[in-house]
DNA sequence: AACCGCACCAACCGCCATGGG
DNA sequence: ACCCATGGCGGTTGGTGCGGT
């Protein structure tokens, strides 16, 4: 079947909108409302077809709309729906005051997915991809050795090295707990007996024992300020799983550090039940000790759809994605 | 200066959901 | 129950500008 294009119609306009025929379309709507887009075209007198007023209206001409670059808040908003709406950018847009869907796509498409790519990270399911190509970043950054070596003093390598490699064991401890908790129903349990709730929360309350973790580091000698040698001060310390049967799982504390700078006290936090839409992403923090969770289990109606209901913190400190992809040094270091 | 490749983004296209007749 | 008009949504395209060669 089909139907044919609305604006197939003979003698509409396409392509880019004139500012007169802007000045129109805004004149008519502020006067009349939209009303049916249909008839608006002849109304308004513009030579368009309705569905192309109501874009240009909706997208650009609103009054409402923001431009302008995306914040880091809204970048981290944008991310965290993301992992758990996928593409809806409609709803994602809900949570964005100003923004439009269609920008949210667009910046989600040239921007935020390269990034996650560029990471090793599926754009989709917000996990470390696996397959060889999302090794390369590594492998070329190995390829490259020599040339950083040049160029770098041995010492500041090392803790680049040491760094890197706490980087690669968390990515796939996370993958690990998601993996094995992700072909299972929601609140089911899986092979590690963990429900994925539990895997999710899991890594929350290692960020949690980090905290504190690093808290102590700090206090005990507050001017180890590199990665280096926090992770080597606090390096009996571990995390046991003792909830778990027949699984007794040892954390590095390199591991531990690395956690806990990514997942951040970021205030985007995202809480879930179990009886909620479980988060797949681990970059979906749950609610911390300190700060309440800005979506909730109520902005979510029973179709998925985000609602208008959550509140984003302002002022928010950087939380793991700006940290992460905003840091242009991290990109180098990962992709170079 | 000319060309090329890339990034960005406004706009279009096609499909789907919904509501009214 | 069915059809159709309409609005909404997500994917894709094409124009434009910019930087590199």
């Amino acid at each position: 079947m089909g139907r044919s294009p609305c604006c197939d119609e003979n003698g509409l306009k396409k392509g880019p909108w004139t500012p007169e025929e802007d000045h129109k379309l805004v004149q008519y709507i502020q006067k009349h409302g939209h009303g049916s887009w249909r008839a608006l075209p002849k109304l308004a007198g513009l030579n368009r077809c309705g569905k192309s007023c109501r874009l240009r209206w909706t997208n650009y001409l609103r009054p409402d709309i923001k431009r302008g670059k995306f914040s880091q808040e809204e970048e981290q908003t944008i991310l965290n729906l993301h992992s758990f709406l996928g593409n809806k950018w409609s709803a994602i847009a809900t949570h964005l005051p100003g923004r439009t869907d269609n920008e949210i796509k667009n910046f989600w498409n040239t921007h935020l997915k390269k990034k996650l790519i560029q990471m090793g990270f599926d754009p989709m399911t917000h996990r470390p991809r696996t397959d060889i190509f999302s090794s390369l970043s590594h492998l070329i950054a190995l390829a490259n050795l020599k040339d950083v070596m040049d160029h770098h003093p041995w010492e500041e390598h090392a803790v680049r090295l040491q760094a890197e490699a706490a980087q690669v064991a968390k990515l796939q401890y996370i993958q690990y707990l998601l993996q094995s908790s992700s072909p299972v129903p929601t609140g089911s349990t899986n092979l590690t007996g963990l429900t994925d709730i539990e895997a999710f929360n899991l890594l929350n309350s290692m960020k949690e024992q980090q905290n504190i973790s690093n808290l102590s580091s700090q206090l005990e000698s507050p001017n180890s300020g590199s990665l280096g040698l926090a992770t080597t001060q606090s390096f009996d310390s571990s995390i046991s799983f003792s909830h778990l049967p027949d699984l007794q799982l040892q954390v590095p504390c390199s591991f531990q550090t690395s956690l806990s700078s990514d997942f951040g006290q970021g205030t985007n936090s995202v809480l879930f039940s179990q009886e909620e839409a479980t988060p797949t992403s681990p970059w979906l923090p749950t609610s911390s000790l300190n700060t309440p969770p800005l979506v909730t289990q109520n902005s979510f109606n029973s179709s998925g759809d985000a609602c208008s209901t959550s509140s984003y913190g302002e002022g928010a400190p950087s939380a793991f994605w700006p940290e992460l992809l905003l840091d242009d040094s991290f990109l180098h270091e990962n992709i170079a």
